[in-house]
DNA sequence: CCAGGGGTCCTTTTT
DNA sequence: GGACCCCTGG
């Protein structure tokens, strides 16, 4: 338990006066805080005073961050200072709060109670949908653009009306009228109507919904006053329009808004992250302070160094320099190797190496590359030397086909008007049911405005005998499973589950069975290499679903509710907004962290130290990307390309190995590549410029690690791990 | 009208 | 390594 006075070493730079600003400022607070100076810590000092020191009820306490993964390290690292009361905060992502905040009030907004959370695979059908809608050809245009345009007009606040406004006013004034930005102010509106009719909201939706209901609805604002006094908002810096918004709301007028973040490492833009957010909180929130956090506890100084000079490069920043008692430590190594290949067997032969002479544990390692793709390679090189290690992020759970199938199945028992779940599994596996009679099914939906579910429920005459009653079984068996789906959700509901399947997911179960999910991955072919991967994926899906049962009834239980506190029974509504949001607990626990080398993007690395860090595929192309060279708004686009290699290299404690190839294979061919620009802005004598190791044989390097094994062994008596 | 095979394209970053 | 499109055969 803490005391009163929580002892904090990485404040000890700080005078008396700011250190207690930072503990229990009433007021907005804005805490600058370099890479590595020990920001989660303060945040976790600051909510641990409040509750041990002010005696705040650790229930008016909400903390946001941006992923998961962060909001369950805080959790932890809470719970490690204050114990058991650390579950009363409410730790969320800004999402997680959303969907929070509409299940609550949402259906003032015309919601339904049980709305879907579409992602990406979903938003491109309803927007395949809404363009087929004013006959736009979906061929002539990358939908994956226009979606992009639409979301990033939704994280401004720009209503489709707006957005249509703007682009006229684009072209009256003769500017060259984009045909995207047409499009898309077009299908913008169709888009929304679409996702409301099947009763469903996107990601950039969960932000915006509430931040519209707070506007416009009395009550939902005096829920939220009453319901938390203290917020706390982490990686300020990744805010966008909307979530500036919301966090207006959050903190009311009592204004105890403390946020911490650093615009050296806003690395979202592309996603409407607006780092004028962090740079101007003094003049969105009057009379804020502003505690600036530069001593680094993290890197040596030649890291340090490298990462200062490279940031250096970009203007429009809070000027600050960090600084660090650490040693100097080991110069960076910087290889270049002749192409991925070697680069990618490179590293897991120096990984090896490294862990034996100095004696650490796969998980000190990471390494980070620009986009997931690389890690493909990566993953080979990796298994073919064995060294374990796990990958983090990449190409999410829910865009995995086979999980986009099941979850279309799940949504329809929940919703039968859920037009893009039906058009999605009406014919997966395959029922006889074909693209033309479901586009007459469509067409005739369009033409007499009726819904695309009330139309299947009473085909056209026109439609063959045979399609007709497949649809008719496909329909039986849904709305058979649908009232299976309540069952289930009764007995849910009734009491705690016990050992193995929970009701919920023993329904799915036999859901995908009856329909012969496993069965259609396992026979198609173009799964021959990943049939078992994929329907791991699929039991996966129905063990998560076990987790959120589990997960219900143990917050139901915890000692440290209060009897006010609203509790609702698992749904399968409720587990697949947690599903799509990525919030479920994870598999992987602290003890496989520790055994495996990571391996993840820089996005992904952000919030992350890593004792011996590798930055790989230095080059132009890739950092800064090729598409973040094409942009007529370049310069903001490689100012956040630096901004990621920085994050990059401050992950790093003690070690740090930045490489780059001379050629690449791409798209069946081989290209040629340069280096990273960013590479000649960090100062030579930090660098330790090493020629690429000639390539071993495998028997080589299986000698070379027997050689080297039985030498520690003998050096150090007993290494035996 | 439907299913399955073969060819072709591209490949940022994430909630 | 895919995702997707088009074409052909049934």
């Amino acid at each position: 338990m803490a005391s009163a006075t929580v002892q904090s070493e990485h404040l000890r730079g700080l005078n008396a006066e700011q250190r207690a600003a930072v503990l229990h400022t009433e007021g907005p607070l804005l805490i600058l805080a370099g890479a590595g100076t020990g920001k989660t810590k303060t945040i976790v000092h600051r909510i641990a005073h409040l509750i041990s020191g002010c005696g705040v009820d650790p229930a008016k306490i909400v903390a946001v961050t941006f992923t998961n993964r962060a909001a369950d390290e805080m959790r932890e690292r809470v719970r490690s200072y204050i114990g058991d009361q650390a579950r009363r905060i409410t730790l969320s992502t800004f999402h997680s709060l959303g969907v929070r905040i509409l299940r609550e009030h949402g259906t003032r907004l015309g919601l339904p109670k049980r709305f879907a959370v579409y992602s990406t695979p979903d938003q491109l059908a309803a927007l395949k949908t809404a363009a087929g809608e004013i006959s736009i050809d979906d061929n002539a245009f990358d939908l994956k653009r226009v979606l992009a345009r639409i979301s990033d007009w939704k994280t401004r606040r720009v209503s489709p009306e707006q957005a249509r406004q703007q682009v006229m006013t684009t072209r009256a004034t003769g500017t060259r009228a984009d045909a995207y930005e047409v499009l898309a102010a077009d299908v913008y509106p169709r888009y929304d109507e679409t996702l409301r009719a099947s009763g469903a909201v996107d990601f950039d939706d969960l932000l915006l919904l509430p931040v519209q209901l707070l506007e416009t609805d009395e009550e939902a604002r005096r829920a939220l006053w009453k319901r938390w006094h203290y917020v706390l908002i982490d990686e300020y810096q990744d805010t966008n329009a909307v979530q500036l918004e919301l966090a207006r709301h959050l903190a009311g007028s009592r204004r105890n808004l403390c946020v911490v973040g650093d615009d050296d490492q806003s690395i979202y833009a592309f996603r409407g992250a607006d780092v004028g957010n962090i740079l101007e909180f003094e003049r969105h929130f009057p009379g804020a302070r502003v505690i600036r956090l530069e001593q680094n506890y993290r890197s040596t100084k030649r890291i340090l160094g490298a990462a200062n000079a490279v940031i250096a490069g970009n203007t429009a920043r809070h000027s600050k320099r960090l600084r660090t008692d650490n040693g100097i430590g080991a110069p960076i190594d910087y290889i270049e190797h002749e192409d991925d290949v070697t680069e990618a067997d490179a590293v897991a032969q120096e990984i090896m190496l490294r862990r034996m002479a100095h004696r650490l544990k796969w998980g000190q390692f990471a390494v980070l590359y620009r986009t997931n793709t690389q890690a493909r390679v990566l993953e080979e090189a990796f298994r073919q030397r064995n060294v374990p290690y796990r990958v983090i992020g990449g190409q999410s759970f829910f865009e995995r086909k086979e999980v986009a199938d099941a979850l279309a199945y799940l949504r329809a028992a929940v919703n039968p008007e859920d037009e893009i779940a039906l058009r999605r599994i009406i014919n997966y596996p395959a029922r006889g049911i074909g693209r033309t009679t479901v586009l007459k099914i469509a067409d005739i939906a369009r033409e007499t405005g009726r819904s695309f579910a009330s139309v299947l429920r009473d085909p056209p005459k026109d439609i063959g005998a045979a399609a007709v009653r497949a649809i008719s079984e496909f329909l039986q068996m849904i709305d058979e499973a649908r009232g299976q789906l309540e069952e289930a959700e009764a007995q849910a509901s009734r009491g705690r589950p016990g050992e193995g399947p929970t009701p919920i997911a023993q329904w799915a179960s036999a859901y995908f069975d009856r329909i012969g999910l496993e069965d259609a991955v396992r026979s198609d072919p173009r799964n021959a290499k990943s049939a078992i991967a994929r329907v791991d994926n699929l039991r996966d899906l129905t063990g998560s679903i076990i987790r959120y049962e589990r997960r219900v009834w143990d917050a139901r239980f915890d000692i440290t509710r209060e009897d006010d506190e609203p509790w609702n029974p698992p749904t399968l509504a409720g587990a697949l907004a947690l599903l799509a949001l990525n919030d479920f607990e994870e598999e992987d626990d602290k003890r496989e962290d520790e055994a495996s080398v990571a391996l993840m993007t820089l996005h992904s690395a952000k919030g992350l130290e890593f004792s011996d860090v590798f930055i790989v595929g230095l080059e132009e192309g890739i950092l800064p990307h090729n598409r973040s060279l094409e942009d007529a708004g370049a310069v903001d686009a490689l100012a956040e390309e630096r901004r990621l290699l920085y994050v990059g290299i401050t992950r790093a404690r003690h070690r740090l190995t930045l490489s780059r190839c001379r050629t690449r294979r791409r798209a069946g061919g081989r290209e040629e590549r340069l280096p990273s620009r960013y590479l000649a802005e960090i100062p030579q004598d930090l660098l330790n410029v090493k020629s690429a190791a000639a390539q071993l044989e495998p028997e080589q390097s299986a000698a070379l690690r027997q050689n080297f094994f039985a030498q520690m062994k003998a050096m150090l008596g007993d290494a035996g791990e």
